[in-house]
DNA sequence: TAGCTAATTAGCTAAATGGTAAAGTATGCA
DNA sequence: TGCATACTTTACCATTTAGCTAATTAGCTA
């Protein structure tokens, strides 16, 4: 979609699309870290680090200070929380086999025995 | 992250990170429908639509049959689910006020009243 | 068989993504 | 002032992604 592919979800899903920036969101989770506390875990260079912030701060699932010469981040989970009411809209079709039943009331309704 | 990028969450989100396919995914949990169906709300080619099923095919999200000419796709939504669970560790973070309960905590913490 | 509809495949382009090394900025400290 | 630490910016490369048109496959119907 070229118009708007900006939009809030669009950010925050293609942010969660990553390993790395997932686990960094893991180890926020725990409290405030350091950029180099975070890169700690991976064997990546810091300027790819910086850019998987970027794209964490970009899509506001974390927010960033200065102390020092330090640049600690900071979970901020209201993008998770859209993520989560967006979600609701699907909750029926994976609860209770939902899906399997679905496919039996098709069938039925189509006089497929 | 070179190595399996392929992993199943990471595929999930991929495929939640564009409003067509998000929109696909909309109406199809309102029942089966065919590429045509699908297409129609957009200004879309075909064969990009097309490429929007084969990813949410290749996630998981969608289940794709034969009947005759057409291949009606059919939400499946158990990657969701995995979504959902994922979720949960970060409820927490976005429940209450929690953000700004972890900010009041770390002040004290730090004596800085 | 021919022709119609439905959908995919092939081949292309432009832009975004994830990685790198090297250079630059900001802060604290001797 | 000068140096070390922490981090970002710049410039580059390879791969992936989203879009297109044109061509092809699959199945129904006349």
């Amino acid at each position: 979609m070229l118009p708007t592919d900006t939009d809030s979800l669009s950010l925050t899903f293609a942010a969660l699309a990553d390993p790395t920036r997932r686990a960094m969101l893991a180890r926020l989770a725990q409290g405030p870290a350091t950029v180099k506390e975070l890169a700690q875990p991976f064997t990546l260079s810091m300027p790819t680090i910086s850019k998987h912030l970027k794209v964490l701060e970009r899509a506001g699932l974390i927010q960033r200070g200065r102390e020092a010469q330090w640049r600690p981040a900071q979970l901020q989970a209201a993008p998770l929380r859209d993520v989560s009411a967006w979600l609701e809209d699907y909750r029926q079709h994976w609860e209770a086999n939902f899906d399997r039943l679905q496919d039996y009331l098709r069938k039925i309704q189509k006089g497929d025995s």
